[in-house]
DNA sequence: TGCGAATAGGACCGATCGGTCCTAGTTTAC
DNA sequence: GTAAACTAGGACCGATCGGTCCTATTCGCA
């Protein structure tokens, strides 16, 4: 109950200010615990609850976020589309503020704390991991020497790049081109790919 | 020349470590001075010193990393292709550490300090123009509708995506397989597009 | 020769950090 | 009924942070 009260208002400003520029006294405000003692009750240190924060955000993430990638109902290219449009549009929702919580985490700890850095590693495998059992599904339309693991990975990294430039610029579009180019990229993989789509309205 | 070498070595210390986790004592240490107010002899704070550390890192990076961009005897495409490796082979020289400076310094302070956002928010506009201009010299080999300015920003997203995660994976084959797909992404946008290049060997 | 800038070094400040310790009232489960 | 867990609240600790102040010495240049 309360623990998890924490770890939702820890992950809201840890998400909007970093880990290290999140105090422990900021989640005991955010959460209306009554003092230090209450918040080390449920956890050990601010370490442990970082990691558990973490680790909660991607469980979220790949239930809600990654869900649209399994819908079975769906032609598996399409939802691929529609999770691209699902991250366009969240980032739009909160006014490109804060990213992606893993873009942001990662860049922030990987150099500097390994816990981190094998957790978030772990993270982007596993999202990966989702994208590439899509595209299994969807090879019959595929072309036969798409390599999966360097694809996933690509649209991930181009979604996460998308993300950052864009909160910096603090301009949606950016994202939305980013969108834009990487369905285009993917419709490269098609089979057939005469259908290779045109390019959209140019500046 | 004290505050050139006060400039370098924050410059290290903020590409490793981040803005906010590096002291001021750090780099009292790192650049060898003798005092705190040696340093504020040459800045007036923290922030002015960050500044310019940026600023001198976008120097550095336009004078030296972007300078293949502007090679007038090499043909365009390929200046864009020797750009991306050599992006890829300095991340591979510092061992997957550190990313890009700016995707480190964007991630960390983009949402937190509004004048470190416009300033990141500017190397990004200067970077993608000298993408442009690049792209408009080789307009002759390329499809008319390219749109410039949304290819320039998929290309540096890409690229920033590409070595997050390589330096969260410490893995220079993440960043070695976003580049083959951002080369292949580019040859799509090539005039008689018949020539789009094959898929490299499957994982 | 003299003057201002650069160099050197240290004491100090208020604030904040993660974390500990202690007391005490209130639920909850066996 | 009673022990254990939960809630509450505050004092306190050593360390570190950005920043100020003060005193000397050395150096380049007019």
């Amino acid at each position: 109950m309360r623990r998890s009260q924490i770890l939702d208002a820890a992950a809201v400003l840890i998400g909007r200010q970093g880990y290290a520029a999140t105090s422990i006294d900021d989640v005991i405000r955010e959460s209306r615990l009554s003092g230090k003692s209450h918040f080390y009750h449920y956890f050990r240190s601010k370490e442990e609850l970082g990691f558990e924060v973490l680790d909660r955000q991607f469980e979220r993430f790949a239930e809600r976020g990654l869900a649209i990638l399994r819908e079975p109902m769906i032609d598996p290219l399409e939802r691929l589309h529609l999770f691209i449009d699902s991250l366009v549009a969240a980032h739009a929702e909160r006014g490109c503020h804060g990213g992606s919580p893993f873009g942001t985490l990662a860049a922030e700890m990987a150099d500097a704390h390994e816990g981190f850095r094998l957790r978030i590693a772990q993270v982007f495998v596993r999202w990966a991991s989702q994208i590439q059992s899509l595209l299994w599904e969807a090879r019959p339309q595929l072309q036969d020497d798409v390599d999966a693991v360097r694809l996933s990975r690509f649209i991930i990294a181009a979604l996460e790049g998308g993300l950052m430039m864009s909160r910096v610029k603090r301009d949606i579009a950016v994202m939305e081109g980013i969108a834009i180019d990487l369905k285009r990229f993917i419709a490269l993989h098609i089979r057939d790919s005469s259908a290779v789509p045109h390019p959209v309205a140019a500046v």
